[in-house]
DNA sequence: CTAAACCCTAGAGCAAACTCTAGAGTCAAG
DNA sequence: CTTGACTCTAGAGTTTGCTCTAGGGTTTAG
């Protein structure tokens, strides 16, 4: 049979996939989240994709790159489909990114300085008597937090 | 019954978690972990602690203000209680945090840059036809990577 | 006709460091 | 004797964004 599968622009998951440098599972794992829309199905069940699918993968892709997470970007694209403009919504984001970037870098500088003063301290200690109960001296006297390891 | 339960130096998991200020769930979490001996146990089964186990949960926390994992941690302590001196391990690994550390500097300056764009452009964007296809035009012509969102 | 390449679902697993739950037992004070 | 604070174990849940597996069915080229 080839009723369906002929259509023009017709693309199944791993074209798309392909096409937006993603992976199926991810394709997937999208539409689970509800940032795509259920495609079409074949008979078999195949997902069938029109071009616009592209884009809004596409689209989700550009949006991560600017730092909104898929809950944001799941906002977004609700509010443009139901008929608003979401560049408030996005401008909001945006903005709430560069705050908490800029805390960040607080935070990283802060964290170098406290590194560079374990190393130099590091630097003069092998001569000094290690404490029998310290476990290591470098640490003994130390800084404060976390380091944000990175998702 | 009061034969161990007065002996001098006794902790029990709440009061040693109290002391260190990490919750009792931590406590048994780094031991699972192997960052705590396994403690002395009464008849009941409940962990009796010695002061020196206040002692490595301090350290603990220090290392990881300096910004040790966990893993690293357990690294740090085994080499220490293998005898040896962990100090050219930590300073080891003090050094490659700040390598990293200055990478994600580097990240998070030229993600602010792009945000500072992106935001630019958004002014100027309301008065500008939005294309039908286009879901948001501030986003539309973007940045290039994810946001390191904190753990 | 068969093999390769594709597709389906449901669900587990990863990183990291916790945090919490359920359900049960223990202990000290009043 | 009861109350309440404490403890135990084993295991699931949190966060985010995937990534992969198992165990099937479908399609297409040769």
């Amino acid at each position: 049979m080839t009723t369906q599968a002929q259509l023009e622009g017709v693309r199944l998951i791993g074209q798309l996939a392909r096409a937006a440098g993603v992976s199926v599972h991810t394709v997937r794992y999208y539409e689970r989240l509800g940032l795509l829309p259920p495609p079409l199905r074949r008979d078999s069940g195949y997902r069938v994709y029109s071009p616009a699918t592209l884009e809004r993968l596409r689209f989700i892709r550009q949006a991560q790159a600017a730092g909104l997470r898929l809950d944001e970007i799941r906002e977004v694209l609700r509010l443009k489909y139901a008929g608003q403009s979401p560049c408030d919504c996005v401008r909001a984001l945006l903005q709430q990114k560069l705050v908490e970037v800029e805390r960040e870098m607080a935070e990283l500088r802060r964290f170098r300085r406290e590194l560079h003063a374990a190393l130099k301290r590091s630097q003069k200690l092998p001569r000094l008597p290690h404490r029998a109960s310290a476990i290591c001296p470098i640490l003994e006297s130390a800084p404060r937090r976390g380091h944000p390891t990175k998702p």
